[in-house]
DNA sequence: ATCGTGGGCGCG
DNA sequence: AAAGCGCGCCCACGAT
């Protein structure tokens, strides 16, 4: 692991009032040397001349506050400190002793939708008297818990955080390529002709009517859980809820079609054409990204239920004229990455390759993989009964360093503990009421229906804090391969063909999406080859920067196609 | 009317 | 109402 460069100019940039800048240079040792006030005007000229002669790290209170302006003047920043996003690293670390004092000034909170933007966005707080101070004093502090971290692993987790602040506004600003003419043939297709103002599409009200016909009731309404729960009982179907994994036990004539109704019924609300309005224009999707959202370190999104594109309309993701998409994802990457953190050379041998479960089949530790797969996901959850609970000891056996990782994680959970990813995020600390609880269970005259509930509370903690591990350090490595995935690509030579709603990215191959363990980027035709390479790359230098030597494959699946459907 | 909650389901 | 983690969004429904 190899700490980021130690010198490098740095230049602290913050919104003063309601129209103006601030930007104040340091040098190494954290001074400053030299304040420059700029008005709105001013900031994307004073941004891309420093850019050229220096590329410095930017000091931002937010990559959200300032960023979106820079984006739409076409300007691009190479490296930041993201004082948000970092002070939430920061302050809940246990890898140092000292770890960075909480303040509500850096905590997020959402603006109110048609609240005037304010500088701080704090929780319960006001303004404080003199930003620039205040943002400086924040960034000393932050640089000193870094220091603290002797390995550098939060210099680079805050690094790494950092860039995926930049990367998540810039993927806005560029935009997924949207085909809105595929979609709307797929919503045709599969929910029938489009309802004129708010009605029901054909095939949905044909399926409904069906289901209706069944149920003996040509008024009900299918949306309504509770009275579609009485009807199924009313004609046999002796379900306790209305889900689709419920009702596909049973064999009554209902079943088909209340679950093709079910399914229609979630395109139109999640993704139909109400959706395609309100979040395409233009031909780009453009969701809002919030890196760190997850408490694991993963992002989360907000509007338009980026997270949650239905597989079935990945077609509608369609580059644009003279340009392609490049999609890669990681297969099994949790479990990779339990692998490495534990050391444990037996599963990374299992790993070997493009398909994990298969390595697991073969350690001979279960027959099948799909047995493979369970009991590895069973795991990494903390599955203690059904099919996956009674897979897991197997794995105890044939991979225990790796096991007994995750089994402490969850008993630190239990006891009420912390636990860190690879890199130094920490979980949170349970609640007051889940304390108050487990120590009110361990008095003598306790009630034993509260001892249970409390036992209970416990391994729910503790499922939580064994995942938090793996997915934390999987979020990671995923920040990781962003980072430089983007680092690669700014280095690509303009293209001849430009991308016009892709914004400052117009003719820059880009990220156009991220999920989790899988991007996709939009590039010049010419580009995709070399774009790929960069992806594999980037993954590469990923591993190798969490986990050195170890060796411990990351395979990517990765395809250049003009559309994003597998 | 507006808000919070639970069921349900999409994604990893 | 999945078993077994993490999310966001839609709908109905009851409380206010």
């Amino acid at each position: 692991m190899t700490a980021p460069q130690t010198t490098e100019r740095r230049i602290v940039l913050v919104a003063v009032g309601a129209a103006g800048y601030l930007a104040v240079e340091l040098d190494d040792s954290g001074e400053e040397t030299a304040r420059h006030p700029l008005a709105a005007s001013e900031l994307a000229p004073f941004v891309s001349a420093r850019e050229r002669d220096a590329s410095p790290r930017w000091v931002l209170r937010s990559a959200r506050d300032v960023y979106p302006a820079l984006l739409d003047e076409g300007v691009l920043l190479s490296r930041a400190h993201d004082l948000l996003l970092c002070h939430a690293i920061l302050r809940d670390t246990d890898k140092v002793a000292r770890p960075l004092a909480p303040s509500p000034l850096w905590v997020r909170r959402e603006p109110a939708e048609d609240a005037a933007p304010a500088l701080f966005d704090v929780v319960g707080e006001q303004e404080p008297e003199d930003p620039i101070t205040e943002v400086l004093a924040q960034y000393r502090e932050q640089r000193r818990v870094m220091a603290d971290s002797k390995d550098g692993r939060l210099t680079l987790l805050c690094a790494a955080e950092s860039a995926g602040g930049l990367i998540a506004e810039e993927m806005r600003a560029a935009g997924l390529p949207w085909n809105e003419a595929v979609h709307e043939s797929i919503l045709t297709e599969i929910l029938g002709t489009r309802p004129v103002a708010g009605g029901i599409p054909s095939r949905m009200a044909s399926q409904a009517a069906r289901v209706r016909a069944i149920l003996g009731d040509a008024s009900l309404n299918l949306d309504s859980q509770p009275k579609l729960l009485r009807a199924l009982h009313r004609v046999g179907v002796q379900v306790e809820s209305t889900s689709k994994w419920q009702l596909s036990e049973h064999s009554h004539a209902v079943v088909e079609p209340l679950l093709a109704y079910k399914k229609l019924s979630r395109l139109l609300s999640a993704n139909g054409w109400a959706w395609l309005a309100e979040w395409v224009h233009d031909g780009r999707f453009r969701p809002i990204y919030i890196p760190g959202g997850v408490v694991t370190g993963r992002w989360a999104s907000a509007g338009g239920g980026a997270l949650q594109l239905p597989r079935n309309l990945r077609a509608a993701v369609r580059a644009d004229d003279g340009w392609t998409l490049v999609v890669a994802d990681v297969a099994q990457l949790e479990p990779r990455m339990l692998a490495a953190m534990a050391g444990d050379r037996a599963m990374a041998r299992a790993a070997q390759g493009a398909d994990l479960y298969a390595g697991v089949v073969e350690s001979g530790a279960v027959a099948t993989r799909e047995e493979a797969k369970y009991a590895v996901l069973g795991a990494m959850y903390g599955a203690t009964t059904g099919d996956s609970g009674r897979l897991v000891p197997r794995l105890r056996k044939v991979y225990p360093r790796a096991m007994a990782l995750v089994d402490k994680a969850a008993r630190f959970g239990e006891d009420g503990g912390v636990v860190s990813t690879w890199l130094g995020r920490s979980s949170p600390r349970p609640s007051e009421d889940w304390s108050r609880m487990q120590a009110h269970a361990t008095d003598a005259d306790a009630d034993p229906a509260e001892v249970a509930m409390a036992r209970r509370r416990a391994r729910d903690w503790g499922r939580f804090t064994r995942n938090f591990v793996v997915q934390g350090t999987a979020a990671e490595w995923s920040l990781i391969w962003l980072a430089e995935i983007r680092h690669r690509l700014r280095q690509f030579p303009e293209s001849e063909v430009p991308a016009p709603a892709s914004g400052a990215f117009s003719r820059h191959p880009h990220l156009a999406f991220f999920l989790h363990d899988e991007v996709i980027l939009h590039v010049p035709k010419e580009q995709a080859d070399a774009a790929a390479d960069a992806v594999r790359e980037a993954a590469e230098v990923a591993t190798r920067r969490l986990f050195g030597s170890f060796p411990i494959d990351v395979p990517l699946d990765l395809r250049i196609a003009e559309s994003a459907e597998k």
